[in-house]
DNA sequence: ACTCAATACTTCGTGATATGATATATATGA
DNA sequence: TCATATATATCATATCACGAAGTATTGAGT
């Protein structure tokens, strides 16, 4: 999987993951791990890039002897997924332009 | 527009501009402008990676005065472009992870 | 008691790359 | 003569995904 596709994805993923319940960064990584995967330095690099951008809040909590932090989706966070979807137009318009000259051949 | 959404589309929007005939750097401009804009620099960049990568060929030609530089696309290039349909799979998932929970309310 | 996997988060350095700014040069039409 | 379209090139910058390496605890297996 090249990894230059998956940008841009990778933000709306994670805030797509505690988009209904808030989580944790083990947790997330689990969650996604179906749909793509992401190793640890990626997703703590963008959720640390997300706090800044105040597109969620953080809360440390102790929970079995071991530190979690549990990140908590802001209205920014809901209305970049919003975005996300209006963006989602344009990508699909480029996709339609490499594809569309062989759909006879398959 | 968010750029990073971009990223990983514009190769493949490139090699399919001179996918069914060689073009050159304006020309590709403008056929690629319905779908999705791009600027020379970034352009240029894109192709002179591309020609490092052997995915495409260059030949200079003279026309009207000024020089053209005709791109034409190799096997690899080809090869990069069905890599592609490949990997849109996996954005597919993705992007149904970030829409599969609001069926109902669009 | 010891070991190892799983849990949980952090930091650093690197390579890839899209873009604005800037530059060069010619042809053409107003 | 002057702006606009045509045509390509280079540089510096900012963003970002990721591997590598590290810290520390819990719990299960031997």
């Amino acid at each position: 999987m090249d990894i230059q596709l998956k940008r841009g994805l990778l933000d709306v993923c994670v805030l797509t993951a505690i988009k209904d319940k808030e989580s944790y960064g083990y947790q997330i990584i689990k969650d996604i791990k179906p749909y793509t995967e992401m190793s640890e330095s990626t997703l703590y690099t963008i959720l640390k890039r997300l706090e800044n951008a105040q597109m969620l809040t953080v809360r440390t909590e102790e929970y079995g002897g071991r530190l979690r932090k549990y990140y908590h989706i802001t209205q920014s966070g809901l209305k970049r997924i919003e975005e996300f979807k209006e963006d989602w137009k344009e990508i699909l318009s480029i996709y339609r332009f490499v594809t569309k000259e062989d759909e006879d051949n398959e």
